[in-house]
DNA sequence: CAGAAAATCGTTTACGTAAACGATTTTCTG
DNA sequence: CAGAAAATCGTTTACGTAAACGATTTTCTG
């Protein structure tokens, strides 16, 4: 690999000049500009990334830490975090922290110290040790779908809340009006937010949420057919089943055969998350989609811009979620 | 941020001294050894990874490049490299190269200019210029799942011709004559070898594969439903369908509903890959696995040790499959 | 045309570390 | 106990770049 020494001594120049002609940071004669191109072209040079951040204090490479990018949700988030920044000229480091609190800190430790110019999150978050090694690190941090109490941090958020209470309402009209619900677990936020957004569609209307039609699950296959065993194999199923995510809702989907519940007929189905699996079952499922790739890209440009902007004010950016209408649901018994 | 300049001075002796303790590369005395010890400590001091990068010309990170970390073959390849590359102390930068030629090249030359240690990838690979690019790279290279015709590389391979003729053999041995099969792209080397595996199985016992009974698709659910349609959905359509990816068997099994062919009754259907979606289909999908996670761990230590050992021969590891038996595969006519 | 200002580019240092090289002190040998 | 060997650790340089600082040459001004 040629480096910035080479190409000065080919051109004839020092190495300042060199360095100035690539970064543009100061006037060099046309004569000169001309032999250093001419130089940089033959030898194939490109500066050296590496030199380059320990002078420059800065690495163009951002960490992303997530639960576990085998998830088709992270991953499709991941996706969007890395084409933004692809376009912008930095690269991700990523990282599985399979929910784990050590793993977190762990790899919140790794990156400060590879010198990452920024780093963005799915946060356990529940525990306070992971806080207080974030509010340590002085490069930026965005959180990815998950909140904080009481800590002031740049943040992608989804409207959970908006998005069950679309969901349900859209049974209510329907005609439902034994609506059940299967939820995520009980301490990650946006699992609350979307039981709150169940409770006040059904509040709106009068109805009141029964308990008995409640389950908690782990948004898992097997923990949603669990939670719609629950639910669902008793002397009076509800018409209707609202499930906090599409992995739960397929679960469902198969007890719901199991116990000879026809879907949509006997049994109306809305998930959360418009994961691609959602359109293959049989029937293909209602749910609440996610702008999953459009969460990522703006974490990544919000974090970016964070990097340049140390000093603006903190962000906390909700997205929109949107209905997906497949096969799933319909009127109570089956009448159009 | 603390140096080791700071740790220097604080425990009252060189650089070197404080160097050579963290890196245990020479003696030093127990007295200075706890003062440098206990300075380190107190100052939560952490050697500079850029620094250290830049002196010891390695970065201990590694590119991964994949067509689309979305896919999710890819995904679970992807954890299985960052698994065993945060177990070795690596770091993963992820790269999309949407099977994009230019893209793949701009990452090849973007992770060497970064320095990274070296790169695994799922190459694009049918082009010339791809080769040359990586053949001038000096790091280490791992190539996923595909082969490069005449070029010496490290690769982790799957045994698709295998993985095909027992998925086809199993049909045969069901009683099937007439088993259709929807094929990959014809020029990817995986999508090619299993269509081998496939005439193999069918001539092994006597059979010839009828051209009729074979259709191209794209590896999509769209690309699925159609090659399906034109093998189904004929005057005599076959018993049994051998197609070369889980995404297309779940768009043959839609097709099959469209057309009223009941699985596994009336038509019985393999995949290949053994996605997590194929468990949730009705039927569930009978396929054959690949050892995705393992893929990318393989990959991942072969890539480690090739950077330790860069003179070693030239490894190409191939993994076996292993048949997943579930619902949607019988006798022909739904016999027992 | 002398002195100041402008234009142009080179010399040197710093980013933080690892290790070659070398210096000093202590211990051993006969 | 003198000289050599061993033990211990410090000084300095290099990794490759960016930019502060400064030097030199050219142009302008009155």
């Amino acid at each position: 690999m040629p480096t910035i020494k080479d190409v000065a001594e080919k051109a004839g120049v020092s190495t300042a000049t060199v360095s100035h002609i690539i970064n543009g940071t100061r006037f060099v004669s046309d004569e000169l500009s001309v032999k250093v191109r001419s130089a940089i072209e033959e030898l194939g040079y490109e500066p050296h990334a590496v030199a380059r951040s320990l002078r420059g204090q800065k690495t163009h490479m951002i960490g992303l830490i997530l639960p576990d990018n085998t998830n088709p949700f992270f991953a499709e988030v991941a996706r969007g975090v890395e084409d933004a920044c692809f376009t912008a000229g930095y690269s991700v480091i990523l990282c599985n922290s399979d929910n784990n609190l050590e793993k977190e800190v762990s790899y919140l430790r790794l990156l400060e110290n590879k010198g990452v110019d920024g780093i963005a999150f799915v946060s356990i978050g529940r525990d306070h040790e992971a806080v207080e090694v974030l509010a340590k690190q002085k490069q930026p941090h965005v959180l990815i779908d998950r909140v904080i109490p009481d800590f002031d941090i740049d943040s992608v958020l989804v409207d959970n809340r908006g998005g069950a209470r679309q969901a349900v309402g859209t049974l209510i009209d329907l005609g439902h009006r034994r609506i059940g619900f299967i939820s995520g677990p009980a301490d990650l936020s946006s699992s609350i937010e979307r039981q709150r957004g169940y409770r006040e569609a059904l509040e709106e209307v009068g109805l009141k949420p029964e308990e008995g039609l409640i389950a908690e699950g782990d948004f898992g296959l097997q923990g949603g057919e669990q939670a719609a065993t629950a639910v669902l194999d008793t002397d009076r199923p509800p018409t209707a089943l609202f499930v906090a995510n599409d992995m739960m809702a397929i679960g469902a989907l198969n007890t719901a055969r199991k116990l000879g519940l026809n879907v949509p007929e006997e049994l109306s189905l809305f998930g959360f998350d418009d994961i691609a699996m959602a359109a293959c079952t049989a029937p293909a499922l209602s749910t609440v989609a996610q702008p999953k790739y459009h969460i990522g890209q703006r974490t990544a440009e919000i974090l970016l811009r964070r990097i340049r902007h140390p000093k603006d004010p903190i962000i906390s950016e909700s997205l929109s979620t949107h209905l997906v209408l497949r096969e799933s649901h319909g009127r109570p018994g089956g009448k159009s």
